[in-house]
DNA sequence: GGTAGGATGGGCT
DNA sequence: GCCCATCCTACCC
C-alpha cells in the first residue's frame, strides 16, 4: 500500500489549531495497519485549562512541551489510550488529540483488535477505539512520528471535504472553545 | 432508536 | 480522595 511521503516536522511547528484541522485527512501507518484521521481536536497551552499542560511541566506533561511531531499518549480512565501529536515550536505547549479514524489498511487485523465493534465504522470510532485498533499504547509515547513504526503520511491521492468545527467532547473546561475539527459526512466519525 | 451505570488506574490537590 | 480529552453492556422505548 502506497501512501504520499511522510509529514515534515515543520508540519508540527505551528499552532495546533491549524495543525489539527489541517492533519484531517492524512494517514496514520502502524505496522501492517494505516488509517484516515477524521476528527480531531486541539489542545492548545496557555490559559486553556482543559488542557493536560495547562499545570506546567509534569513528569506527564513534559511530552507536551518537547519538540514537535512527537506523540503523547495517556491513560484515560484507567482502561484506554489515548493518541495526541505535539505541535508548536519547542518550549511551547500544545498538541492534537485523534479523535476517530477510517481504517484503510490492515482491515482483518484491526477487526480482531476490536471485538466489540460491530460494524466496520465503530473499529475506531473514538480516542480509545482508534489506539486499540492501531496498535498504540502508552510504549509509544515520546516517539517521533516524522520517523520510525509510528508515521503519519499524506494520503495517496487527495480527496475534497468539508470541515465541520464544533466544541470538544467530554470536556468541562472551556466548553465554549471550537476546537474539534471533523469531515462533514464522515460515517467513521465518534459523533456527528 | 436511546441512555444509566460500571469498569479501572494514574495524576494531582 | 477526587477527577477524569472513554467504552461497553444491559435495558428501555
Amino acid at each position: 500500500m502506497a501512501f504520499g511521503p511522510i509529514l515534515p516536522r515543520d508540519f508540527y511547528n505551528r499552532s495546533c489549531i491549524d495543525t489539527a484541522r489541517d492533519l484531517l485527512g492524512k494517514i496514520i501507518v502502524h505496522g501492517p495497519t494505516a488509517a484516515a484521521i477524521v476528527e480531531t481536536e486541539a489542545y492548545p497551552g496557555g490559559d486553556d485549562l482543559a488542557s493536560h499542560s495547562a499545570r506546567g511541566v509534569t513528569l506527564r506533561t513534559q511530552v507536551i512541551f518537547g519538540p514537535p511531531g512527537h506523540a503523547y499518549i495517556y491513560l484515560i480512565y484507567g482502561m484506554y489510550d489515548c493518541l495526541n501529536l505535539v505541535c508548536e515550536p519547542e518550549g511551547t505547549a500544545g498538541c492534537v488529540l485523534i479523535r476517530a479514524v477510517e481504517p484503510v489498511a490492515g482491515l482483518d487485523l484491526m477487526r480482531r483488535r476490536r471485538p466489540a465493534a460491530r460494524k466496520l465504522e465503530d473499529i475506531a470510532s473514538g480516542p480509545g477505539k482508534l489506539t486499540l485498533a492501531l496498535a498504540i499504547t502508552r510504549a509509544d509515547n515520546g516517539r517521533d512520528v516524522t520517523r520510525g513504526p509510528l508515521v503519519v503520511r499524506e494520503p495517496a491521492e487527495h480527496r475534497r471535504f468539508e470541515i465541520e468545527v464544533t466544541p470538544r467532547i467530554g470536556i468541562t473546561h472551556c466548553a465554549d472553545r471550537l476546537l474539534r475539527f471533523l469531515i462533514r459526512g464522515n460515517r467513521f466519525v465518534s459523533r456527528s
